[in-house]
DNA sequence: TCACATTGAGTGGTCAGACCACTTTGTAAA
DNA sequence: TTTACAAAGTGGTCTGACCACTCAATGTGA
């Protein structure tokens, strides 16, 4: 291990890389201890303990104290949750924080509703079924169904993040007013009628948020 | 500092974003030393050294032996390229990034066209004179001015995330080709025709895109 | 006076060893 | 057999030491 070129904790990261794949640690395996590692690279266990946090702020790897040290499935993203604290907290606009969120929404409706396998899923069937029959509904299952099946985890974490710092509206169930609108938004989705879908989402949003400060 | 709870480095990095904002030091500007933050925070060096490796992981802070630690632009590679190596490896992951990067840029552009104020800016006509003039331009500064002018900060800095992350073809000048589209682009904001710019930036996309693999 | 070399303070990089807190496991006692 | 406890293993933190590097103040020689 030279000293001067490289950073070695950026060598261990890369060791470390190796490693994983050399045996095969599939995501929740066990990784050597700290201290067998700094045995087997001959470094120091504090250079091995900074390479080791990197990869846990970047959610790559999680250490339980007592246990060891587990690879992570990496589709978590825990990343964007590091990074979405960054970033939230030095933009305080709540509104941001919501309109974010709508953008995500929306996209995930246009996309849902423009493709033919999507569209015409039995679940936006069983949830007019349901709101029929019981007349209201939670909120947030309808929009999170949406994301759900939108098949993009990314923006599905994203929006679980955004949803948890704007609080507000969305918890609770629907009254009247806005079964309206949810009935026109999923009968759009399920005859693929894009603009007709977000028309309906943007309705609904707007009863949700009338009162609230305007841009 | 209490032990047990919360693990102490990341207390650090939340105190480190604290201090930043407090004492307003901006990218390029240099943080206290290590051992003015073992002082200050009550710390030992090693803990404070995890967090700062892991920031500088991230990408966040930049550190030069002899010199001290600065805060970064967020344009750095590091990040990239460790994910690159543990990540997106995964074709759905790194697809997912670039469709959710686009999402945030096709609402900028919807916000910006179905805005009076925001769609005959100055801005646009200067770019498409630019681009007559000199026959390309940047890729970068066209979406970026959108998602600027579009004027919510949370999404301009997910996008500013995002794109690091997704290594697009973005940078570098444009073509040809792609400046027919540009060209539609920037004319149908101007004009107010949200679907007709939306509907350039897909082709743009698709042209940018083409050749890539498929979901 | 000026140009150059030297030195020392400050900073990040690494290491070694020591505790602590926690989990698991094996073993001895009831 | 069941329970309680001790030991081993693991991550979490601190301390102090030394190295490598940068920069600016200082000193020296021409």
């Amino acid at each position: 291990m030279d000293k001067q070129s490289t950073k070695m904790y950026l060598q261990i990261v890369r060791e470390l890389r190796l490693l994983i794949q050399s045996e095969n640690i599939k995501p929740g395996g066990k990784l050597p201890s700290e201290r067998e590692l700094v045995e087997r690279l001959k470094v120091g266990r504090s250079t091995v303990r900074e390479a080791l946090r990197s990869l846990e702020l970047l959610g790559l790897i999680e250490t339980k104290r007592g246990e060891g040290t587990f690879l992570t499935d990496y589709r978590n993203h825990k990343l964007v949750e590091i990074l979405s604290t960054f970033i939230l907290q030095d933009t305080k606009t709540i509104n941001d924080v919501h309109l974010t969120r709508q953008t995500l929404e929306k996209e995930a409706i246009r996309i849902v509703t423009a493709s033919s396998k999507l569209m015409d899923l039995p679940v936006w069937e069983s949830l007019l079924i349901k709101l029929d029959e019981e007349g209201t509904v939670q909120r947030e299952d309808i929009i999170r169904e949406i994301l759900i099946v939108s098949n993009n985890r990314l923006s599905l974490k994203m929006w679980f993040l955004l949803k948890q710092y704007g609080e507000e509206p969305y918890q609770g169930f629907t009254n009247e007013d806005e079964n309206t609108h949810i009935i026109q938004l999923l009968q759009a989705v399920k005859i693929g009628e894009i603009e007709q879908a977000v028309g309906a989402y943007n309705a609904w949003t707007n009863l949700l948020t009338k009162g609230r400060e305007n841009v």
